[in-house]
DNA sequence: CATGAATGAGCCTTCATTCAT
DNA sequence: TATGAATGAAGGCTCATTCAT
């Protein structure tokens, strides 16, 4: 490839970088049938054509930034899943890198919510699709990897021989903890100060409900928590008043 | 209010019925930005006249929905408080019409969703926003009363101070276990069969992670779903193969 | 039905005549790929949502434009089959309504070319579609019914025996003819003055090249219209000159 | 001129060749308003800004693609035109490469019609026009001379004065038929079967009316075909069956 | 000369809302 | 009160043309 070449494929990429980082912005602040492709070539000050050289549709596109977003958050869950420790310990260093992904991707959630309609994936590209599917399954296994290593070492009681129930959990558990501490009416009700606090606490509930060791009363997890994000997270901003 | 009158009274109310109905239908099955008020119109066999006498925009019809639903769940709520057992049984019987609920308005999460959006709540008018905080309060009630009773009771533990964390922890697990099992990514990921037991299991895992007796290892919980069944949900049809 | 829906009916089929009037306007002057229907409905003085309520698509609509010709042209037809004299005179006032037609709708072969575009088909709705397929019957009997009698009668040879081919003879010369004539090339190298002379000119040509008697040299024709005209046409003004 | 220069220049030449091959096939396919100059450019491996250093427009490039096909017509009309034979002969001669060309250039007429348009001819550039032009002399004046000579050698009655009204009638009826022969409906009411028979009967129809000798009852047309296609199309395929 | 990325005007279609009857 | 015809703004997508490299 030559030397143009090359620069002419990093222009293109750092652009649709760009699109993806306006389109992000919008569709957090305007929902997906909201989202005007005339607002976000305004945005990114090229035209509305150029957005449609990267992308075959606006549903291409969304897909695009939920990629884009989910690669993001198994790069934080790789990273997490490397935490020496417990596995508790571990499983604790991802609960910490979701939150730092939900802190640094407000809103998120509501992006995947849109995935779920069949008539928005058939306008996708199929390319865009199957990278969809491969960081899903990178973040599920680094997950589930640390559930099975449980398993294996006896963290976890006999009891529990299905990995994915416990995977489930957690994730159930912390996407909709991260979605009712932003709803107004739960925040008046229960309480709510802040977005994180209520996510982190129900994710140590629910090990303890697996019965996962040692639980939260049998050790000193501040501490822990304070490695992770020595190690892990040094520039983790969230965690100050906690 | 003479004869007449009331007869006009009650087919007003009669037709606010129908179309809330019907909108909760074609809500569900297209979402709110694809609900199409002319469609609506011939569902419900009135004109699009009509529908504006009784509610003002569009977001207002959506937010009556909502409410309509959120007054089934919370007099479902209300039911499932009166059962006798167990502060634990009780709880039990808040998250069986939970799931009651969630079968008999499938797929309704959706609409909450859209709720969130803050443009929607200003073109919606202050009676029906009022009106739908005070079934929100109901549900939430119903659930504190029973947490403030096992509290009182002993059977959380002593250090279990604020009941609204406990009811944030139920709310939030139940409402993301809903959410991440019609996930068709997470369905196959996680093995999902169907949408119903990965919540319950959640709700049991929660209410163990809180320490509330008797655990799920140390009663016959199934007894206790045959009891809530027979005495609160005898119509209920998902529970038959659990 | 009620005086008041009769005269809404009336004004609808009003409306729609007056979108058709204007959009064949449009459609032969610009085409129907230019055929802009923002710039139909500032004609019509009624907003676009209204021809929407009229014509499913731009398909449809410019279907609906090349069947109300049709029929007009059908209506011609009926009315110059209705002619007395032999049927060489008969066939002969048949095509006089064809120039009828033709001058009235100047250049409407145009619309009628683009009939053929089968994705064009596609998006017309069937009610429509059935219409112009009538319409184009009606012509098309009008005219073999009076070469079927010209064979019985002996007034086309015997040899003769497929009506269907002198049918086709006399649509193609007289369409052909017709586009030929406002081409401006073939003006300038064929010496072309008006679009109706040759036109007339080749459909003689024709019935004599099918011997169909009596020949134009056996029979005085300019008699023949001169009645044509009086009886069938006597509106007609673009036969003043001939 | 330099030697380069030469090879520079049947480059360019083999280029617009190509342009023109592919664009053609394009034309026929979409019409001259789908016709998408992106997908041109893929077929023929050149870009998009070479097609333009060949032609200003699009239109003038449809244009180009209509001279070509015009100057292959006249090519074979001038092949034609050498037919030895009686002047009706050689007219059939002519009415063969008419057929010979629709075949090879099967809806090569919707091309044709796109020629109307005004606002199409302003913006073709001035040399095209003219090359236009100069075809179609070329296709007018080798059916005119077959004429004249009908006329000065008597096989043409004397009263036909004015030949351009004999080539007249032949273009007409042979283009009309070739439209009317493939439009579905047409094909439907006159049972048309294929689309060169009934081209060549109306072609024989309009001489035979002319009266122009020997006329169809009174030779043995099929012999001179049988010549007319061993002598000047011997690789003609469409004749096998007639 | 050859390229192809970038442009942006243009257009069909939808649908919430209004209002005369 | 109930209607539904009429509105018109809005938006996704296309593609001929340009021009810097």
């Amino acid at each position: 490839m030559s030397v143009s070449a090359i620069r002419k494929e990093r222009e293109r990429t750092a652009r649709e970088e760009l699109i993806l980082l306006h389109g992000r912005r919008l569709l957090l602040r305007d929902g997906y049938q909201n989202l005007n492709l005339d607002e976000l070539a305004r945005a990114i000050e090229y035209s509305k054509g150029t957005i449609y050289l990267h992308f075959a549709t606006k549903e291409d596109l969304t897909l695009g930034i939920a990629t884009r977003a989910l690669r993001e958050r198994a790069n934080l869950f790789q990273r997490a899943a490397l935490f020496k420790g417990s596995t508790r310990e571990r499983i604790r260093a991802i609960g910490f890198s979701c939150c730092e992904f939900a802190v640094s991707h407000r809103d998120y959630f509501h992006v995947e919510m849109m995935l779920k309609s069949v008539s928005f994936w058939e306008k996708a590209s199929t390319e865009r699709r199957q990278a969809h599917g491969l960081e899903a399954g990178r973040c599920f296994h680094s997950i589930s990897g640390i559930v099975e290593d449980a398993i294996r070492s006896g963290d976890l009681p006999s009891h529990v021989t299905r990995p994915a129930e416990v995977v489930f959990s957690l994730i159930a558990t912390t996407m909709g903890s991260h979605i009712a501490a932003i709803q107004p009416e739960l925040q008046l009700l229960c309480g709510i100060q802040d977005p994180i606090t209520p996510v982190r606490r129900n994710q140590d509930i629910v090990c303890d409900g697996w019965g996962w060791k040692p639980l939260s009363g049998d050790w000193n997890y501040a501490a822990t928590d304070a490695r992770i994000r020595a190690e892990i997270f040094p520039d983790a901003q969230w965690l100050n008043n906690s």
